[in-house]
DNA sequence: CTGGGAGACGAACAGACGTTTGACTCCGAA
DNA sequence: TTCGGAGTCAAACGTCTGTTCGTCTCCCAG
C-alpha cells in the first residue's frame, strides 16, 4: 500500500491511467448507483458488476462497504464547503468585510445549485450528499454534526449584515434556507413538475438561484 | 380473515384489546422503529422482537414488511393531508375564499408543526412521512408523485392570493416552502442547536410556526 | 535472473434477511 | 358436542449480504 494513491476523483472517468484504475471505477460507480437507489439499495456486488472490477475490490481498496460510503461523502462534502467558503470570501472582498444578505446567500445557494445543473458531471455528487443527509450512518451524521464551523461562518456574516435581528432569529433563518437547498432532489422536482403540468423546468439553474435568492433575501427582511 | 379489523391506530398503545392486539402492536412498533433508525435499519425480527408478538405476525397481519410500511405510510399522510386541507377550508370561510398568504401557508406549516412537538404523541408518525419522502420504495414515491391534487389546492389558493405574481413563480415558492417542513428532522435540530450553542430550542411549537410564516410570508412578498 | 510485494481474481464463508410452513390453541357457530 | 377458521407459535426455508481466504499474475528492485 503506497502513501498517496492516484486521486480517483483526479482520475475520474479516464479507466486509461496505468494505476489505481479499479479505485477510481469503483469510487464513480458507488457514488452514481449510491446517489441514484439509496444506499442501503445498492450492494457490494452492484458496485463492482458496475464497474466492471472484481468483487473483492471494495474491501481491498477500501476496507469495508462503510469506509467507501465515508470516503465519498468526506470528499465530495469537503469539495462543496470549500467552494461555499471560496464565495464567501469572494464577497467579504467586495463589501470590505459586510457583504450584504444576498451575497451572503448566494454563496450557499450556488455551488450546490451549479453542481445539480442537468449538464455537471457533479450532479450525481451533489444527490449524493443529499442523500448523506437523511440515509447516512452514524459516522456520517457525527461528522455532519461536528463540522459547525463552516456554517457558523455563514451564520455570523448574516448576524452582521442584520444586527438589527436577533442571532436566534437568524440561525432559525439560516436552518430555513439550507431547508431549501437539501430539498433540490430528483424526486422532488419532479412532483413540482407534475404539480405546475411542465411550467417549471429545473434545466435553467441560474434562473432558480435568482428565484431562491428572491425568496430568501425577502425572508430576510421580515 | 374479517373485513373490518379493530383499527390499529384507534387501539393504539392499548394491548388490552381483546382482538386484533398484535396487529396494532405491530403497527405501532413498526411506525416507531422505522422513524427513529430508518427503513432499511429496521428488520422484521427487530418490529416483532419490540412488540413482543411473534415474528411470522407481520406477513400474517401486512402480507409483507413493504405492504407494512406503503400502510403505515397511506395511514399517516392521509392523517396529515386531512388537517391540512381542514386548515386550509377553515382559512376560505374566514376569508371569503379568498385568504390571505399567510392563513395559507399557515393551513400548510402547523399540522406537522403541530404533530411534531414534543409532547405530542404524532412526533414519530411526522419523521415517518418526513423519512418516507427520500427512503420510500418505488410505490411510495408513486403515491407521493401521484398525490398533486391536495397540493394543487394550496397552489391555486396562493396564485389567488398573489395574481400579480407568474403561475410558476408561485410553484417554486410553494416548492421552497415545503423544503422548509421537510428539514424539520431530529438531525437538522440537532445540528441547529449545536451551531446556536442552546440559543434555539425547537420546544415551543408556537414560536416556531410564526418564525417560519415571517420568513415565508416575506418570501412571498418579493 | 530472481525474489517479493501489490493487486486482481474466483470461491467460499458465516450471518442476517424476508418469507413460508405445519402444527397447535382457542372460540364461536352449527 | 363437534367442526372449522382465525390467530399464534417455533422452526426452517432459500436468498442475498459484506467480508475473507488462497492463488495467480505482473512488475520492479535487488
Amino acid at each position: 500500500m503506497r502513501d498517496s494513491p492516484v486521486d480517483p476523483a483526479q482520475a475520474n472517468e479516464t479507466e486509461e491511467t496505468n494505476e489505481a484504475a479499479t479505485k477510481a471505477a469503483v469510487f464513480c460507480a458507488a457514488e452514481r448507483l449510491f446517489a441514484l437507489h439509496g444506499f442501503q439499495n445498492v450492494s457490494v456486488r452492484d458496485i463492482t458488476a458496475d464497474a466492471g472490477v472484481n468483487l473483492a475490490s471494495v474491501n481491498y481498496h477500501f476496507g469495508s462497504k462503510d469506509a467507501l460510503l465515508f470516503e465519498i461523502f468526506r470528499r465530495r462534502t469537503a469539495e462543496l464547503n470549500r467552494e461555499r467558503a471560496r464565495m464567501l470570501h469572494e464577497a467579504n472582498d467586495r463589501h470590505q468585510g459586510n457583504p450584504p444578505v444576498r451575497d451572503i446567500l448566494e454563496a450557499l445557494f450556488a455551488p450546490p445549485l451549479r453542481w445539480g445543473s442537468p449538464e455537471n458531471d457533479r450532479r450525481i455528487s451533489i444527490q449524493f450528499i443529499i442523500r448523506s443527509r437523511s440515509e447516512g450512518n452514524e459516522e456520517m451524521r457525527e461528522a455532519l454534526a461536528k463540522d459547525v464551523s463552516h456554517l457558523a461562518r455563514f451564520a455570523d456574516a448574516l448576524v452582521k449584515a442584520r444586527p438589527e435581528l436577533a442571532r436566534d432569529t437568524v440561525y432559525w433563518r439560516l436552518h430555513f434556507c439550507l431547508g431549501m437547498v437539501h430539498n433540490n432532489r430528483f424526486a422532488e422536482f419532479d412532483r413540482l413538475h407534475v404539480l405546475s403540468d411542465g411550467a417549471t423546468r429545473e434545466g435553467d439553474t441560474t434562473a432558480l438561484l435568482t428565484r431562491m435568492l428572491d425568496f430568501a433575501e425577502a425572508g430576510f427582511q421580515a
